[in-house]
DNA sequence: CTATAAACCTGCTGGC
DNA sequence: TGCCAGCAGGTTTATA
């Protein structure tokens, strides 16, 4: 569910609240949640790195970091970063006493000292399932949980961007995504526009959720060949691509399910969407049922009232 | 190139 | 209540 919106939204939270901190030591509590390098040179590369710019690509959250390294991080389904303040301490004491458990559920958490009382150890729902801990210099911690274990974190040489971010796609909120650049690289695929939305080359960024919503707000049916589209439509498809992340970023992201931001908070765009797991709900434009078909193996969510297969 | 399936994982939901 | 099948926002890899 992280996509360019629920990332942006975080990179934002980050850029105010890390950038200028050190990285002293990285923990790994699943060790194939580590890309790229192996997670001993990982470990040791990241050590005693300044982070000095927080960037997004697509679905890829950059750290700048100093040693000229670029920390990514994809987040796939169920990831999730987190700040975890001062005076709360981690117990790995799982790891010996229950492998089973501690393969599941990670490390958990105790405070150590408490501003307001002298409650003693408490847990937090938001850390389960951390995969990896980032421990700044401040004494503050950024944790990465993810209990699905599909997203993956990766270090890379700053001049190795390009091969850590894997051919993307323009990016959608910048300048060089034109009604042109659109119409190029639709004319150039031959598949449905579902798939070419969801296809990270085309446009980085759009997930299940957006390329619903981004087709809805066209008008246009998920099934479209891509080559078949008018300048109008192609417009329109622009548009809207733009307008429903925009608006998302926005409400903070979509938070259907596991997506948190930095603070632990859901996203407020779930109540904005017009046909994501709207399923027999009235359209907002016309009124017609939302329905739901299987477009590439995936769920996707269209109004058949207002998104009519035409133009074929 | 396009298409399809499977793999990587765990949690949740719905049916019986 | 309990169990099991099926499903979930993403990407990569293998196979046709």
């Amino acid at each position: 569910m992280p996509e360019l919106p629920e990332v942006e939204y975080t990179a934002r939270q980050l850029r105010a609240s890390v950038v200028g901190a050190e990285i002293d030591t990285a923990e790994i509590y699943w060790e194939r949640i580590v890309g790229h390098p192996d997670p001993a040179d990982f470990r040791a590369e990241i050590a005693a790195q300044r982070i000095e710019a927080v960037r997004r690509r697509g679905k890829y959250l950059l750290l700048d970091l100093s040693g000229n390294l670029l920390l990514s991080i994809h987040r796939r389904m169920t990831g999730n970063f987190l700040l975890l303040p001062p005076g709360w301490e981690i117990d790995t004491s799982l790891r010996e006493q229950d492998p089973q458990s501690w393969s599941t559920r990670g490390p958990t958490f105790y405070q150590t000292h408490n501003t307001h009382s002298n409650q003693e150890s408490s847990y937090s729902h938001e850390w389960r399932y951390c995969r990896a801990c980032f421990n700044l210099g401040d004494g503050r911690r950024l944790l990465f949980t993810d209990p699905r274990k599909f997203g993956r974190i990766e270090l890379w040489p700053r001049e190795q961007e390009e091969t850590a971010l894997h051919g993307l796609g323009p990016e959608p909120l910048s300048e060089s995504f034109t009604v042109e650049s659109l119409a190029r690289s639709l004319a150039q695929r031959k598949t449905t526009l579902k798939q070419a939305l969801l296809d990270q080359n085309v446009i980085a960024g759009i997930g299940n959720i957006y390329a619903d919503e981004a087709l809805f707000a066209a008008a246009l049916h998920p099934l479209r060949r891509t080559d078949s589209l008018t300048l109008a439509e192609i417009q329109k498809l622009h548009k809207g691509i733009v307008a429903v992340l925009t608006l998302a970023i926005e409400h903070g992201g979509t938070s259907f399910n596991d997506y948190r931001d930095l603070w632990g908070e859901a996203g407020d765009n779930y109540n904005h969407v017009r046909v994501y797991h709207q399923v027999g709900k009235p359209c907002v434009r016309c009124g017609t049922l939302i329905e739901r078909m299987i477009v590439a193996q995936r769920s996707t969510h269209y109004c058949p009232g207002c998104q009519q297969l035409t133009g074929e």
